[in-house]
DNA sequence: ATTCCACTAGCGCGCTCGGG
DNA sequence: CCCGAGCGCGCTAGTGGAAT
């Protein structure tokens, strides 16, 4: 059957509008909350622990399992959450959030790519030369012969700078940004330092966002380097690079979570700056809203730790 | 052999914008 | 004011590969 968005929502079964809501919905979180979800089957089973800290969240797979039921107990409104334990609901949360996975690594590899890295069309097309081009710029350690997640001069503000403060800041991560939540056209805009998305009906509209979360920049970071990559497919493990892009993304949520959470400085500045471009004129912010609950306080020092 | 998976080409819809 | 061109969106149908 054809879609009928020209149908008024009267006409409109009501079955069928709480699906399409929840499709939406399921799009949505994977943009902004979680680009993966863990064994989404048992996820969705499982209980609610109020023993549950978001401290100890990536500290065991069952910590993040709870993490993730406890995101999704945050994200949706109450009648999805009534029937989150049934099939429908694990089998639109695995289309729906694969199909956009699908949908953005397209876009940014292969529709916007250029745009994004000032680069041609040909560097981006072959896997072997995407390999020779960009290993460095996504990780790439010689001696150790491994890819390193926060050692990236690509997610870095000036280039090839490690310090954790222009992490997640460069041109590109901007530019991808703003190409999932405002459209292809939108890269140009950021390219000419003008405003994006205003007057379009763009994800950003339609999921009414309003400000930067923790999971749409993890991503983006995680989608930049995999476009650089010589994977061919997204899938949890890169089958040629051997990075653990699903680990790489929660280290990421990991570090922006905890960053908001002790209030430090450069993931503050980092979701201001974001939210200054993106979503300017609303001062409900994130780092704003989730501050008002946080308690004591250890010092954060991920990057020094780094993998693990 | 069959099913699942990741991704893509292309389509129709709804929107915006500019010319008449 | 309207009309049509063009754009961005999500979706369908399909491919080719992997897993069972």
């Amino acid at each position: 059957s054809k879609r009928q968005k020209n149908q008024s929502d009267e006409t409109q079964g009501s079955d069928e509008r709480f699906h399409q809501n929840l499709q939406l919905l399921v799009r949505k979180f994977t943009s902004t909350e979680m680009m993966w979800l863990r064994e989404l089957n048992r996820t969705l089973e499982m209980a609610l622990d109020e023993e549950y800290e978001d401290h100890d969240r990536f500290d065991s797979l069952e910590t993040r399992l709870q993490g993730q039921i406890h995101t999704l107990h945050e994200f949706l409104p109450e009648k999805y959450l009534e029937i989150l334990n049934t099939q429908v609901m694990k089998d639109t949360f695995r289309m729906h959030m694969q199909m956009q996975r699908s949908n953005t690594v397209t876009r940014i590899r292969n529709q916007c790519g250029p745009a994004i890295f000032d680069c041609s069309i040909e560097d981006l097309a072959d896997p072997a030369e995407r390999k020779l081009k960009f290993r460095k710029a996504i990780g790439w350690n010689e001696s150790e012969k491994t890819y390193k997640r926060w050692n990236c001069s690509i997610l870095h503000g000036n280039g090839s700078s490690q310090l954790n403060d222009t992490v997640f800041c460069s041109q590109p991560m901007l530019r991808c940004f703003a190409a999932i939540f405002f459209g292809t056209s939108a890269v140009a805009a950021i390219r000419a330092d003008k405003l994006v998305g205003r007057g379009k009906e763009t994800v950003a509209g339609i999921w009414s966002m309003t400000h930067t979360t923790p999971g749409a920049i993890a991503m983006c970071a995680v989608m930049i380097r995999w476009s650089l990559s010589e994977d061919v497919l997204l899938q949890e493990l890169g089958k040629h690079t051997k990075i653990d892009w699903q680990n790489d993304f929660e280290s990421y949520l990991k570090f922006l979570l905890n960053g908001i959470k002790g209030r430090k400085q450069a993931v503050v500045m980092l979701f201001r700056k974001y939210d200054k471009i993106f979503f300017p004129g609303t001062e409900t912010g994130y780092c704003v809203r989730k501050n008002e609950d946080d308690q004591d306080e250890e010092a954060m020092d991920m990057l020094n730790k780094d993998q693990e």
